[in-house]
DNA sequence: CGATCATGCAGAAACGTACCTGTCTGTCTC
DNA sequence: GAGACAGACAGGTACGTTTCTGCATGATCG
């Protein structure tokens, strides 16, 4: 009563109709002439557009939807870690991944809902959606499956875990790009290659650990690596202390997941051990911070980026109907973007004993 | 001719019409008896639900809006720097801002669309929105303006610019904050602070270095400050440098933005200069890398979780016409993270001489 | 025992748009 | 000059839901 609530949008919005009589023509003539469709003069359809435009003529979304099927809408599911909705917060890698599918989304005239894959059933089936784009997929997520089922096209980002039909997928080659990190560490001088890695069943993870086993194997080293639940930040710290305390010590680590830098360099640093001298570390970032830290860390780059953009156009390219002629699955190649921390340097500086524990 | 596709060709989904034929009930009654809504008995509605599932029947989200109106979406409308859509990434706050807002949404029945404010006009009023939460709102935004105008519910996280006359808003007292901060810092025996701010002119920027600079008159300090253009993360490590180059250098600093902490971190570094020993450091931050850097560093925290729930609350009541009879300005706490760089040890570790510049 | 009333359900009117199906003009061709 | 033809528009229907109104049935009460 006080405020200026029932005056809101029921009864003021102007309909197609309203432009219609003010523009002395019909609503087939409007409609025509503001989406271009037709066959009119000129003349007309500036004639309407500036009536409309006097108007404050805003077509409804609702009812466009509902007459053409399409809303215009993505879907953006990310899988949920713990209890939290999703991780943006974690790795740098989403919010990077996130940004350039809502760009690229926006560019093509689609908007993009933030789904998390636990929410409740009545929210999502409450949003009319063109098709999902899903962030690492896993074979029993009953959202993606049912949108799978009821015929909606879905692009993930990481190939599928299980048997779900998505229409396509993006993914980095994690395997190549693993090995090929491995052989820049040996290069460096690397005797020992350590790896910190997560205890999920992910295909990230998996596919990672195995390329690191494979090389080992290939190479003839003892594998060393300690697993933790990568969505603990915590247990981060704590796996990275433990790898390095081990009476096998690395003498080089590669961290799976984008804090592991800056916990691979505490530990190092409780343990007295040098960056890059006594110790080579590389991790998993798209985080800038490793740019600037002491000493900066080799990083790998997925690219989310490149994986945001691409997903985004395979996906609109699905609901459009265009015919991609080309393979539903797109990889994406990695970056290793190489600093201090990887880089070994010549051993002159070597003044201070290594290896001394110290408690500072 | 359309007779037959009318009935018998529904080509994917089940419509209310075919549940209260397979039912043998009215439309009316399975609306009802799917929405709680009229009064039947429950053995009709458990039997429409039970007829409801055996067909897989979704009601169309487009037509439930177009009738009700309500869309049960929420614009998050984010403020572009540069060309990029968002800075999703240049701080930890917006990814946890937007989580706990997309979170406190769905616990509501809400989702969220990522909308920025750079958005193609046919792109954002496409969308069918019941409100729209706008982060760092300015009062020549465009597309807020036009939302308002709409008539839209518009809760806004930071106090409006201008003349915005957004529905409600939510944000941290950012004197007090800065105050307090500067106080603990002098209490650790900080003689002369510096800030590291921005040459931005949002809100945030502003009432921060006012509130410095009020400070620095009541205790009679000299201001020490440099200013860069935020949203470039180079520009940070360079302005770093340069109020640590100063002949009149800071014995403590104050760092508005995320990155500061590493920026002054690596400054500190080059000129030799101990933290926490010669110089106390903290940043405004939400980032979890700050707890293991070397040393750690303290960090002011905005509470973004708490900002982007409280957002949602207020705009989803105003939606939904519930009178919050309390004040449509919400104002929440921010928590100083007290870590080592901002606690003066004692001098005894002072082993290595101070202020010796170093090229390592 | 007739009037009132709550109950259980059906009919039908919107919501605002897009598009199919025409109809009516005017021009061109032979 | 008559048919062909294309341009320019109007009428009407369907999209799938919610909800207002209304009609029966039994129960209750003065």
């Amino acid at each position: 009563m006080s405020r200026a609530q029932t005056r809101g949008s029921r009864q003021g919005r102007a309909g197609i109709r309203d432009v219609a009589a003010a523009a002395g023509v019909s609503i087939t003539t409007v409609s025509d002439a503001l989406n271009g469709k037709g066959r009119l003069p000129d003349a007309t359809r500036r004639h309407v557009r500036e009536v409309a435009d006097r108007l404050g003529y805003r077509p409804s979304a609702a009812a466009r939807t509902l007459r053409t099927g399409k809303s215009g809408l993505i879907g953006l599911t990310v899988t949920t870690y713990g209890d939290e909705p999703f991780t943006f917060t974690e790795f740098a890698y989403f919010a990077e991944m996130a940004r350039a599918a809502t760009s690229a989304a926006l560019a093509r005239g689609y908007a993009l809902v933030i789904l998390p894959a636990t929410s409740r059933h009545d929210v999502w089936s409450n949003v009319a959606l063109d098709g999902t784009v899903v962030i690492d997929p896993s074979d029993h997520d009953p959202v993606v499956t049912e949108l799978v089922r009821q015929g909606l096209p879905v692009v993930s980002d990481g190939r599928p875990a299980g048997t779900l039909p998505v229409t396509a997928w993006v993914d980095n080659d994690h395997e190549a790009a693993v090995l090929d990190l491995l052989d820049h560490l040996a290069a460096a001088g690397a005797r020992r290659i350590g790896l910190l890695t997560g205890t999920t069943t992910d295909t990230y993870t998996r596919l990672s650990t195995t390329a690191y086993l494979n090389w080992c194997e290939r190479v003839g080293q003892d594998p060393v690596y300690e697993a933790y639940p990568a969505h603990d930040p915590c247990a981060g710290a704590v796996a990275a202390d433990r790898l390095l305390a081990r009476p096998d010590r690395p003498d080089a680590v590669y961290g799976l997941f984008d804090p592991n830098g800056t916990d691979l360099l505490a530990a190092a640093r409780r343990y007295g051990l040098r960056v890059p001298d006594d110790l080579l570390l590389v991790c998993c970032s798209e985080s800038t911070v490793y740019a600037t830290t002491e000493p900066p860390i080799t990083t790998l780059s997925l690219k989310p980026r490149r994986i945001g953009t691409a997903v985004v156009q395979l996906l609109i390219d699905a609901i459009e109907g265009i015919e991609n002629d080309g393979p539903v699955e797109q990889v994406i190649p990695t970056e290793l973007i190489v600093r201090t921390s990887s880089q070994r340097r010549s051993p002159r500086t070597t003044v201070s004993p290594p290896r001394t524990p110290t408690q500072d």
